[in-house]
RNA sequence: GCGCCCGUAGCUCAGCUGGAUAGAGCACCAGACUUCGAAUCUGGGGGUCGGAGGUUCAACUCCUUCCGGGCGCGCCA
């Protein structure tokens, strides 16, 4: 009890020798985040912060996906954006292209850099330049996006970096692998489930992901001789490795699920089992209006942008209600709900505890006139007073909660389950509720400010001052504000 | 067909990595405001932890199998 009020950093953990790398959002560069990007942002956000907090040295990083077809795709549907913003008439976006309004002005910025110069080049001059101006606004955007969340990254990791001529680490991995013989020339058996129109049954370089505990080997080459998806993530997180992390983990959204044992293996194989990754799945998100579905947004084409949702609730409802549920189980997120100031909403209920607190210390001063507004300060002056007059049962269960505090931040950081924080301080919030008001009726000599007894409400203000410590530092780790008053 | 995830109270979900009578919110019923913010709290009813086997002194937790739901399943990322 004394050691949460002396200690700021009560529930951190030793330094741990080894470097954690979390590889989150990674979300393509082709277009605004949606609600389910944000989730996984938000994930793997707090998670770090959470390995942060018990020790670890961390690094935030973001894949940036701007290598495959997919941005050519990108590259495309901003060059008619182009031709649009310099007065042609485009009509409908042809199917395969992406329509959303978020390329308006992409194609503006280009027309007024290069004029009509672009238009008469032909494709092959102009998607490089498209491409990587497309690219650098989308990941402004996005970046923007995060910002909104109080998402930041150290490194952003570019894809496209991996095959620089000149420097070609996926190269460098396939040959790696194939003088370690975990590449082989062989066929692949047809896919299974839905049809694939153009298959063609051919003898591809395959990686012998089996060997490592995958279902399949996995093809690194297309026939067009260009990379696979698949071998430039295997460079990348050799790449990690390299970098001198042995603690890989990766944040997926719910389409990635059958990804995860083949990265495990490629990583196996590339870092001769010296490395280890954990694959964080984060589900899909379903949003809600009052229970019911919401509609498409019509800006980003085909969904609600994570942008709108945070502009409408707010960061914190954002980040703690996505925290507020394990990664592996569908989340609804409730756009109604998340706003409402009851126990129904747990983001407010948690907030109101932690604000609750400082109410009783405002409030306090008329008891016990020089305790100090300031926080470092009041816990300071707290931390001498006579604790162990504490001795009432509620206040014992109340002291056992804050005492759990280290271990269930320990098991969080063990698991990479977050959501632990989440549920810990709706609990303590609860707790601490429940006690607030049994010493406003039923049981007066529980009040936490005792008008004739300067003494015991010393100690029970450093207990109070303990909940407040606390949650304020889980929510900090959730990266939630701590509001010491809501009116 | 295969892989991964989920299945716990009417609804939405926890369950501290096997440990004591399975917890919370909502909803329903009954209560507490001359209170340190009632934006809160107290009590009550309600569950074969999807089914069936197995491991164990002990299973919501681990294994097998079936049922139901979600996601994914060559050179898309």
């Amino acid at each position: 009890m004394r050691a949460v009020l002396t200690d700021a950093a009560y529930g951190r953990g030793p330094a741990r020798d080894g470097a954690v790398n979390v590889e989150y959002v990674s979300a393509n560069p082709t277009g605004p985040m949606h609600v389910g990007h944000g989730r996984g942002a938000v994930f793997g956000d707090a998670l770090a912060s959470l390995l942060v907090f018990t020790g670890h040295a961390v690094t935030r990083e973001y894949y940036i996906n701007d290598a495959g077809a997919q941005v050519d795709v990108l590259a495309r549907s901003a060059f008619l954006r182009y031709r649009e913003a310099l007065g042609e008439v485009i009509g409908d976006i042809p199917e395969g292209l992406y329509p959303g309004d978020y390329l308006k002005p992409v194609g503006q910025a280009l027309a007024s850099e290069w004029g009509d110069r672009l238009r008469s080049k032909p494709e092959a001059e102009w998607l490089p330049i498209v491409r990587a101006k497309a690219i650098a606004m989308m990941m402004d955007e996005i970046k923007g996006d995060l910002a909104a969340l109080n998402i930041h990254h150290d490194v952003f990791f570019s894809e496209r970096s991996l095959i620089e001529d000149g420097n070609n680490k996926v190269a460098e991995t396939i040959d790696f692998l194939r003088a370690k013989g975990d590449i082989y020339e062989g066929r692949l058996p047809p896919p299974k489930g839905k049809p694939v129109e153009d298959y063609e049954d051919r003898e591809q370089s395959l990686f012998r992901a089996t060997a490592y505990g995958d279902d399949v080997d996995r093809p690194l080459i297309k026939s067009d001789g260009s990379y696979t998806y698949f071998a430039s993530d295997i460079a990348n997180h050799k790449s990690k490795f390299d970098r001198g992390f042995a603690d890989l983990i990766d944040v997926f959204g719910a389409d990635h699920g059958g990804y995860v044992k083949r990265m495990q293996a490629a990583v196996k194989a590339v870092t001769a089992g010296k490395a280890t990754l954990d694959v964080k799945i984060v589900q899909l998100v379903r949003l809600l209006r009052n229970g019911e579905p919401v509609k498409m947004s019509k800006r980003s084409g085909d969904f609600v942008t994570l942008r709108e949702v945070v502009d409408e609730v707010g960061r914190d409802a954002v980040r703690f209600m996505m925290l507020y549920r394990k990664n592996d189980a569908v989340l609804d997120f409730d756009l109604a709900k998340v706003i409402e100031q009851s126990r129904d909403n747990p983001v407010f209920y948690v907030q109101y505890g932690h604000a609750r607190g400082h109410s009783i210390f405002r409030r306090a001063r008329e008891v016990v006139p020089d305790l100090p507004a300031e926080d470092s300060a009041r816990r300071e002056y707290l931390s001498r007073g006579p604790l162990e007059r504490l001795t009432e049962p509620e206040e014992l269960d109340l002291l056992r909660r804050l005492a759990l505090y280290p271990r269930m931040l320990e098991g969080a950081a063990t698991t990479h389950e977050p959501h632990r924080i989440a549920f810990y301080l709706y609990d303590l919030a609860s707790e601490f509720h429940a006690l607030w008001t049994k010493g406003g009726t039923e049981l007066p000599h529980l009040r936490f400010i005792s008008d004739h007894d300067a003494s015991l409400t010393k100690a029970r203000l450093g207990m109070v001052q303990a909940v407040v410590s606390v949650l304020a530092s889980g929510l900090a780790i959730l990266g939630v504000h701590a509001p010491d008053e809501m009116r």
